[in-house]
RNA sequence: GCCCGGGUAGCCGAAUGGCAUAGGCGGGCGGUCUUAAAAACCGCUGCUCGCAAGAGCGUGCGGGUUCGAAUCCCGCCCCGGGCACCA
């Protein structure tokens, strides 16, 4: 190639050393014990794959790439494998309008998605690729639900759920988004069904408590925290002797007991009719609950809408003073949670406040806030409702003047005492309901038998392979139903005739799991051999979108728990993610991109016009990766220009100028030129080292790779060395790599005949960055008045001489007299002078 | 309403107690190349005043702490996200 013929050509460069990586297998490593030195395992979420990846895609394994390249090049063996999550809805809603089976829309999906990660030169370990959709795959998932199911972690019961009517099937809670689904967008409709879940509630506390070993961005732990929704109090038993019942309530403030003036229950509570009946009341209570039960979900969830309630006619006994409290029915208290019935304390609690007032009901405080305490007042409602902290009033002798916290730990032990209630926790953490019926999805391995009731599918059966159907659509039940042949079975039991289980599982049950078939992918004799997962797991750096704060990350993590638990996984291994990065979107004006809005960028396009690197590069040099970003062409092509004009200065530079040793030594350096371009590398080396391993600060690190390449500019380097110039270049490219793979490898090639991706990840040389003199700041009164060199080694003495030197400095000196002088060795001296 | 983020040039952003605006984009001015233009490449470019030297101003708004504040503290405004009748 002619040395005027210097163009910079992605097309030719990208697909050339592709073709070496994959033919050496170059980002491949394997099992063996043998094999030493630290590990890495570098995961992305694994995308669903469905017509081709898009800009998002891009950026989070542009994200990855640069994490698992860095750890590679600093030593650790890293596994960086790649997968697709390929049972779900779309799919399958696609095969209901088209007829498609979804395994061949999928499968195409998956094949094109293949095609452009390597056109992206993603480094993947491609032996360990799968689909959760492959039988080989599936029978393992199977393999966990019925180890579940063994140790009672998975269970069948009859349970009011979540109905998505467009879907047609149930729904997770985590699913139901402001009583909408997730997906569809439709109104949820409560249904009583038959469903399995997953005992994932028994693991509240150690999801909770674990959070703090992890390192997660605190928002998402913060998500975590709020929908485990651990509260601690006490349940305290009210008795109603009409009926002879005890009504159990949950509270977190036992404190305010004696502030309790009436008592409401939830619409759906089975004993409000039954309490109703026969008083004065019964109809009124016979509307309300059947509008309340009808009453759109999102409507009564509303804060601001106005508390409605009526009475019972009954009361109930407060067990701490003996008072009878009237009983209501009210929707404002929710059968989920707690026992859907509640102690009302209205002076220290706004609901309970709002429902007094409207209904006149009495307010009586019981502790004392810090204004009412000082000014005895007038009005005895000032400062209600009022939840913080004070002393107890109106309440027993012996709690009275008694600090609230302290006075709830007396009560909740007296309580105790007397049988009438005790400490509890609460949470908002529901089982996870994995049953949907469709068609796309791993089939529950259950046989229902009528002797021996739901029996698992024996291991030597597995896997339970999906059956063909005709019709995917969905009919109220499973279209998996429809194939009569397969759900006819015997019982692996009894014998006697039986029918499998025609539910598919919640994909989010694949996902939980796919990172420790990743660690042994081939093993067809188990899910994995928990030796090999001991030596790669857990994750050391996971990395996605945040929309999965809440569903995917917390269902790992309770699967690993739980496998922890069977003795399947290393008991060390309680979390598989120890450090989480949440990347941000790409917009394009603002907005999310999507087909409606035709403001999509087309991953395939800008890598056909640009190449790989230029669109890499890019999206991680739009700004800080976990923050969103706008999209703009030009400044796309700003960084393809900075490509280019690295890739033609190496180029030139192999080619014209002679070989030349680098400049091993500081005192190697022979002219100003020299010690410029040095000094640059070796500061970007410094720069780029912290920016990727302290943070994931991709952008500054990408910006001081310019700084270097702005350097090295003909006219700049006039009189540099062939071995700065070649020093600064190779720098350069090496510290690009990550970035940049392709361009960043060929120039350092051409420079240097090695393979960079071979070479240590580069050290800096402080001899280089340090230097004889230094720019000193000169200010008085902190307003930067001149700047001169001055010596490294200067005592403070003579930089405050250099300052009182300064002709700039004597001007605002003049007149005035010097109070003090502030000294920042390195840095600045700060003349202090107020007027004479 | 509560809990997190965030607000820096025309735009994206850098700087977490010490030179505000690194790097990039865009616009403007100048240059190289060209018969010429475009493209490409190179250089200068925060605002105001000034011939210049230089001075003043400048990190959402108002206060404070400090020799010195984008950075720390108090109060407010705006934007984004999460949660929200969970007793």
């Amino acid at each position: 190639m002619a040395a005027d013929d210097h163009h910079y050509d992605p097309a030719e460069i990208e697909p050339r050393w592709q073709r070496v990586w994959a033919d050496e297998g170059t980002w491949e490593v394997s099992n063996d014990e043998a094999a030493s030195g630290p590990t890495s395992y570098v995961l992305e979420m694994l995308p669903y794959p469905s017509g081709e990846p898009h800009i998002g895609h891009l950026k989070v394994y542009s994200v990855g790439d640069a994490v698992a390249h860095f750890h590679r090049r600093t030593g650790r063996r890293v596994l960086h494998p790649m997968g697709y999550d390929a049972f779900g809805l779309p799919a399958e809603n696609h095969a209901i309008k088209t007829g498609q089976h979804p395994r061949d829309s999928t499968d195409t999906a998956i094949k094109e998605f293949q095609r452009q990660f390597r056109r992206w030169g993603v480094s993947i370990d491609w032996t360990r690729e799968f689909g959760t959709h492959e039988p080989g795959v599936y029978r393992w998932t199977q393999w966990i639900f019925l180890q579940l199911f063994e140790h009672g972690l998975a269970y069948q019961k009859q349970a009011a759920v979540n109905w998505d009517p467009v879907e047609e099937t149930v729904l997770a809670n985590e699913q139901v988004v402001d009583g909408r689904g997730e997906r569809s967008g439709a109104l949820v409709e409560v249904r009583q069904l038959k469903q399995w879940f997953f005992r994932i509630t028994d693991y509240a506390d150690r999801l909770l408590e674990d959070l703090e070993a992890i390192r997660w961005p605190e928002h998402v732990k913060t998500m975590q925290r709020n929908w485990i929704g651990r509260s601690d109090g006490a349940e305290v038993v009210f008795r109603n002797d009409d009926l002879g019942a005890d009504y159990t309530v949950f509270t977190t403030r036992p404190d305010t007991l004696f502030g309790a003036t009436f008592f409401v229950m939830a619409p759906e509570h089975p004993d409000v009719l039954r309490l109703a009946a026969g008083t004065e009341h019964e109809d009124e209570v016979r509307n309300y609950v059947n509008r309340a039960l009808t009453a759109d979900k999102t409507m009564r969830g509303d804060v601001d809408k106005a508390k409605t309630g009526v009475a019972l006619g009954r009361t109930v006994i407060n067990p701490v003073n003996g008072e009878a409290l009237p009983m209501y029915v009210a929707d404002y208290v929710l059968m989920e949670y707690g026992t859907g019935a509640i102690m009302a304390v209205p002076a220290h609690d706004e609901r309970d406040f709002a429902f007094a007032q409207t209904y006149g009901l009495p307010i009586r405080r019981v502790i004392e806030s810090p204004q009412t305490a000082q000014t005895p007042c007038e009005d005895e409602l000032q400062g209600l409702p009022y939840s913080g902290d004070g002393p107890l009033v109106n309440s027993a002798p012996e709690f009275d003047g008694m600090g609230n916290r302290a006075a709830l730990s007396a009560i909740v032990a007296w309580l105790e005492r007397e049988g009438k209630g005790r400490g509890s926790v609460n949470y908002r953490l529901r089982d996870w309901l994995i049953s949907r019926q469709r068609y796309w999805g791993t089939p529950i391995p259950i046989i229902h038998c009528p002797a021996c009731g739901p029996v698992a599918v024996p291991d030597e059966d597995l896997p339970v392979v999906l059956p063909e159907v005709e019709d995917y659509k969905p009919r109220g039940r499973s279209p998996l139903a429809a194939a009569e042949e397969w759900v006819r079975t015997t019982c692996p039991q009894c014998g006697a005739a039986a029918e499998r289980e025609t539910d598919t599982m919640d994909t989010f049950v694949d996902s939980s799991w796919y990172f420790l078939r990743y660690c042994d992918a081939g093993n067809e004799a188990a899910a994995w051999d928990p030796a090999v997962v001991a030596r790669w797991m857990p994750v050391d750096q996971y990395i996605g979108g945040v929309e999965h704060a809440i569903l995917h990350l917390l269902y790992a993590r309770f699967f690993t728990k739980a496998l922890a638990d069977l003795g399947h996984l290393p008991g060390e291994i309680q979390e598989p993610f120890a450090a989480l990065f949440t990347q941000g979107m790409i917009l394009r004006d603002g907005e999310k991109m999507s087909k409606n809005r035709g403001n999509v960028v087309s991953p395939k396009t800008i890598v056909e016009q640009y190449g790989a690197d230029t669109a890499r590069a890019y999206i991680l040099f739009i700004g800080p990766p976990d923050q969103d970003a706008d999209w703009s062409d030009s400044g796309m092509e700003g960084v393809h220009r900075f490509l280019g004009r690295l890739w033609r200065l190496s180029a030139e530079a192999a080619a014209d100028l002679p070989d030349h040793p680098l400049p091993a030594s500081a005192s190697g350096v022979s002219n100003q030129d020299d010690e410029r371009l040095m000094r640059k590398a070796h500061w970007a080396i410094d720069k780029d080292t912290s920016d990727m391993s302290e943070r994931f600060n991709f952008n500054t690190a990408i910006a001081a790779v310019m700084e270097i390449v702005n350097e090295v500019t003909p006219a700049k380097r006039a009189d540099a060395s062939p071995g700065a110039v070649r020093f600064a270049l190779s720098t350069a490219a090496s510290l690009l790599f990550p970035f940049a793979p392709h361009v960043a490898t060929d120039a350092y090639h051409r420079l240097t005949g090695d393979r960079v991706w071979e070479q240590p990840w580069p050290a800096s040389d402080r001899a280089f960055i340090e230097t004889a003199t230094f720019e000193l700041v000169l200010q008085v009164n902190g307003k930067v008045r001149d700047r001169v060199q001055a010596p490294s080694d200067a005592s403070r003495e003579q930089l405050v001489a250099l300052a009182r030197e300064s002709e700039r400095v004597q001007q605002f000196i003049d007149g005035n007299q010097v109070v003090k002088e502030i000294v920042v060795p390195g840095k600045l001296v700060n003349v202090v002078v107020r007027p004479a």
